[in-house]
RNA sequence: GUGACCGUAGCUCAAUAGGCAGAGCUCUGGAUUGUGGCUCCAGUGGUUGUGGGUUCGAGCCCCAUCGGUCACCCCA
């Protein structure tokens, strides 16, 4: 016996876990909207062509996606971030024509092949902002101070940021050379693991958590010092501006991208308890990247960021959401013909924007007192055969106890406004 | 893809040395036939993840498989 269950690393938000969610996302769209950005929403389907065009062949990040032919023989691929597909619809749309920048935010799945982990799915959740068509740094500086009264008003106000600059096509390959022929000639000191990484991908073993190879890396060539000029100003303007808002940050020259098309900025925002290792929010400038989808010139800079993870950290605080009272009212009813009544007044209190709800099947009146009081209402109002005559309802406070019979008609007047306690 | 640990009721967990699978919570019903919470009683709920093997006998030991957790690789 076996009954269905959900695919590996994917999961069931539960009624239970909503109020985290609604947080969160409620708060991700005001803080948006606070700094002039607008929703978009890509397909969760996209051509493969767009995600094979914007990372070079091999990487790890095309063996995760999760690809498929359709019945046409096109091969699609589900989302598995959320830039590519924002700056397609950019030039697709022309937004180029639109007052610039143009500023986008998301809140969409994002599916990723990979072992599921802490804080890591193979379906997760991300909310994400775009903002394109505008080289200057303060833009940065503004999407990363948008992050910042996020943070703030989820209570994560503590969150640290570590920021860098990866050059652009100018800069970056001198540095790319230096650094690779640094690591080769210390290779076999490396790490066996980081061997590899040196081999793949240089950057990468910037990173490493290898004791092996932590001193050699300390004394690695910085991208810092290889920036051109303009990388150099726009990385000082960066910097002034945060000192400008009083944001913290720290410098971590190590600080990469896993996509091909990251340049200049990028930045981080992480718990300090799980260490980069657990980044709340990745973000950074893709200069190139509309460029290598076939489109003009075309600056931008953008974020993901983890929900899932933001609510581990929220849970893990102990920082409650909002809690989401019960209906207001529930209606009991027993005795012939009663269950008319309810379903009637139910409609009236809804009409009347006071969420009710009616209890079902024939229940004794005391279980449908305990499912009243378990639903958390604030009243119960009961309909029985004394009332049906009548024409009366029995409205009882669960909060209080008391209790008041009237007619039908004074309902909705009697259970709007504030509950007595 | 690699490695480690772990799978007993919807949830949290028990089960002495291999010897009849249990408790709490939840849920449902009830405690003088129309009144919730607190309390009390009762009931529903399991092929011990699945499939093999060892054994007179397996929740427990062995193998496989699936799943979970964590770490690595990688990280969007």
């Amino acid at each position: 016996m076996s009954v269905p269950s959900n695919p590996r690393g994917t999961q069931d938000i539960l009624p239970e876990e909503w109020p985290y969610w609604t947080h969160v996302i409620r708060e991700a769209e005001e803080v948006a909207r606070l700094f002039g950005y607008e929703r978009i929403e890509t397909p969760t389907i996209a051509d493969t062509e767009l995600f094979l065009r914007t990372n070079d062949e091999g990487t790890d990040v095309l063996k995760e996606m999760y690809t498929f032919q359709d019945r046409g023989g096109d091969s699609l691929t589900l989302r598995p971030e959320g830039t590519a597909p924002v700056v397609r619809a950019y030039l697709q749309h022309g937004m180029s024509r639109r007052p610039q920048p143009v500023k986008l935010f998301y809140v969409e799945h994002m599916f990723r092949y990979e072992r599921p982990q802490a804080g890591r799915f193979r379906e997760h959740h991300q909310f994400g902002c775009e903002a394109l068509g505008v080289e200057d740094a303060y833009l940065d500086v503004e999407m990363i101070a948008l992050l910042r009264t996020l943070y703030e008003r989820l209570g994560l106000g503590d969150l640290r940021l570590q920021i860098n600059s990866i050059g652009d096509r100018n800069c970056r390959p001198a540095y790319l050379d230096g650094l690779r022929a640094y690591l080769s000639e210390r290779r076999e000191a490396l790490a066996p693991v980081d061997q590899e990484r040196l081999a793949r991908n240089p950057l990468r073993v910037l990173d490493t958590k290898e004791e092996r190879s932590l001193p050699i890396v300390a004394d690695a060539p910085s991208i810092l010092d290889f920036l051109c000029e303009d990388c150099r100003v726009h990385f000082e303007r960066l910097r002034h501006g945060l000192d400008v808002l009083g944001i913290p940050y720290t410098i971590n020259p190590t600080l990469v991208r896993g996509l091909d098309y990251y340049t200049r900025t990028v930045f981080e925002f992480y718990e300090e308890e799980h260490g980069a290792q657990l980044a709340v929010n990745g973000g950074g400038r893709y200069d190139a990247l509309a460029e290598q989808l076939g489109g003009p010139p075309t600056p931008g800079i953008g974020f993901g960021l983890g929900i899932e993870r933001v609510i581990l950290l929220l849970k893990e605080r102990d920082i409650g959401p909002p809690v989401c009272p019960g209906p207001r009212v529930s209606l009991v009813h027993v005795g012939q013909g009663t269950e008319d009544i309810a379903i009637r007044q139910a409609g009236r209190l809804r009409a009347a924007g006071i969420d009710a709800v009616m209890t079902f099947g024939d229940r004794s009146l005391r279980a449908q007192m305990r499912a009243a009081n378990a639903a958390g209402s604030a009243y119960a109002v009961i309909i029985g055969p004394d009332e049906a005559a009548n024409g009366t309802v029995t409205i009882r406070s669960l909060r209080d106890g008391s209790q008041e019979t009237v007619p039908e008609s004074l309902l909705v007047e009697a259970v709007s406004g504030p509950p007595r306690l």
